[in-house]
DNA sequence: CAGAATCCGTGTAGATACTG
DNA sequence: CAGTATCTACACGGATTCTG
């Protein structure tokens, strides 16, 4: 982290920027987070990525689909029975974000006591610039 | 990756999940990201992080601030100058980032091929579920 | 169970214009 | 230069209903 970068200019015109939007999304992050662990059902899924809904679970798993994340298998069964898995991609994307997840999950207190500060700050309420 | 772990599910009560949506959002992303190189000013960032309108980069950048990502420093001069800065929590949220980062410039050809190839599908134009 | 379809509210982003 | 203010809009997500 202490090289000068000049590529650090994320061009909009960048294929990777797109991705790396895509990527950078609350819903995706979860998902591929929690399949990491291994694959699942539509409604596993559902369970442990608590608070979606139906429809955007299913948009997001067709558009990990589409980009070679996880793959969906279809038992013809009754009750219908479908599982998601992580590709060998979609592992590789989530050892990244799992990272991620720790993270947050290792400084949510100092993010918290941060925001508490800031708050409480008397430039917070009124007046901007304390120059 | 291999550890069947129970906690994998992220419940909508736990606050790092919050914390986690917000890390994982577009901008957010890629502000800490280019940050992660040095200080900038805000213009500077602008021109990095292609495409950002200055509102949107504005607020990003304040909520940032409040979380403790990063420091804003004003000088007083004239013209004016406001130096962003990754804070140490700032730097320790940069790393996983820049690993997120790299994997989107480094699977961004994988992705394209196998969203170029779901396209193709017979599947994806008309009939659903192939059983 | 695993979705598709529909409707709808709103947050978030974009463009534009203005200011210290 | 570094923002703020205002308005707009559309994509995104949520709730509901229906189906194979």
């Amino acid at each position: 982290m202490a090289d000068e970068i000049e590529w650090n200019v994320l061009m909009r015109t960048c294929p990777s920027r797109t991705s790396l939007a895509e990527i950078a999304n609350k819903w995706t992050a979860m998902i591929v987070v929690v399949l990491g662990a291994g694959p699942l059902r539509f409604t596993q899924v559902r369970t442990r990525v608590d608070g979606i809904s139906a429809k955007v679970l299913a948009e997001t798993l067709r558009r990990l689909e589409r980009d070679g994340i996880v793959t969906r298998r279809s038992y013809d069964e009754m009750p219908p029975r479908v599982e998601y898995e992580l590709t060998t991609l979609g592992h590789s994307l989530a050892e990244p974000l799992e990272a991620l997840r720790r993270w947050a999950e290792g400084n949510i207190v100092q993010v918290l006591e941060a925001r508490e500060a800031y708050d409480l700050r008397p430039t917070s309420g009124g007046g901007r610039d304390l120059a």
